[in-house]
DNA sequence: AGTACCACCTGACGGC
DNA sequence: TGCCGTCAGGTGGTAC
């Protein structure tokens, strides 16, 4: 799932249960997920300490510690955390995971194991090193404009380029394009100024309501694509067009040729 | 610089 | 039931 609006919610999460607590033990299951560091290194790094705040940006989740240093968590396609204290409530692909002196236990999962925990003496720079573009709902709009304005190819590419921008994948970018009215191949280059504007604002709203309803598709307002990505549905929104699922930048994108023509020469 | 493709992984699902 | 191809909300490398 992990986009920005699950990156936040896990945030929220995280928050709400693994920090001011001292961590007794660091069980690294799959040493494949640790970037750059060995699992001795890193456990030797984290026992001990306590997670006293944390920070995110685009993708990427920051465990801060005491001393200022900072477990980094990537979730790629299906990561997730978990917080329990009976064994029995262990997710069945745990990677790493803490275990607090109060018993409890935070569990990095990851089926796939396309994700990476790291640990980084300084969030900031890791972040610079990884060539992260700023996190796109943290950004005001002179420096989103600024940022478009540098970009050429396809909405949907630009979107979901993290080095631009930070945090949005392919579901949001679906999503935002979707509620914009845009269709997802359309050129940057082609936007007007008015255009920008509303993909600015459109992407912010899309964002606050998929941050505030939990990523839970069940709970979003009606006329979201969340929930009718699936090709031949009526359109949720405007109800004219049947859904159409197609290939940008080796992607599925699903989108509605009906309102979404907007930019496209021909029609779809 | 943008795009298309491959690779990294595991698991679910549909067709035969 | 079993095998096989395809697909999945991410990212990095490579080649054109």
């Amino acid at each position: 799932m992990p986009e920005l609006p699950d990156l936040e919610v896990f945030r929220q999460y995280f928050d709400a249960t693994g920090l001011h607590q001292r961590i007794q033990q660091v069980e690294v299951r799959e040493p494949r997920l640790l970037e750059e560091i060995t699992t001795d290194r890193f456990r030797t790094a984290v026992t001990g300490h306590q997670f006293e705040e944390t920070r995110r940006h685009g993708k990427y989740l920051f465990g801060i510690l005491e001393n200022e240093t900072a477990v980094i968590f990537h979730f790629g396609m299906t990561g997730f955390l978990q917080y329990y204290q009976d064994p029995e409530m262990e997710p069945d692909h745990v990677r790493v995971l803490f275990t607090f002196e109060s018993g409890y236990n935070l569990a990095y999962d990851n089926m796939r194991m396309l994700g990476k925990v790291g640990y980084t003496n300084d969030p900031e720079s890791y972040i610079r090193n990884q060539d992260l573009g700023p996190d796109v709902f943290n950004l005001e709009y002179d420096e989103f404009e600024q940022l478009l304005g540098k970009k050429r190819g396809m909405l949907k590419s630009a979107f979901m380029d993290q080095n631009t921008m930070a945090g949005l994948g392919n579901i949001y970018t679906d999503e935002l394009l979707f509620h914009a009215g845009f269709h997802p191949k359309m050129q940057v280059t082609d936007l007007t100024k008015d255009q920008i504007h509303l993909l600015f604002d459109t992407m912010r709203e899309v964002l606050r309501t998929a941050i505030d309803e939990k990523v839970n598709p069940e709970r979003f307002p009606p006329g979201y694509l969340l929930g009718h990505r699936e090709e031949g549905e009526e359109c949720p929104k405007c109800g004219r067009g049947r859904i159409q699922k197609i290939k940008v930048s080796s992607r599925s994108t699903y989108f509605c040729p009906a309102h979404q023509g907007e930019g496209m020469k021909d029609e779809g």
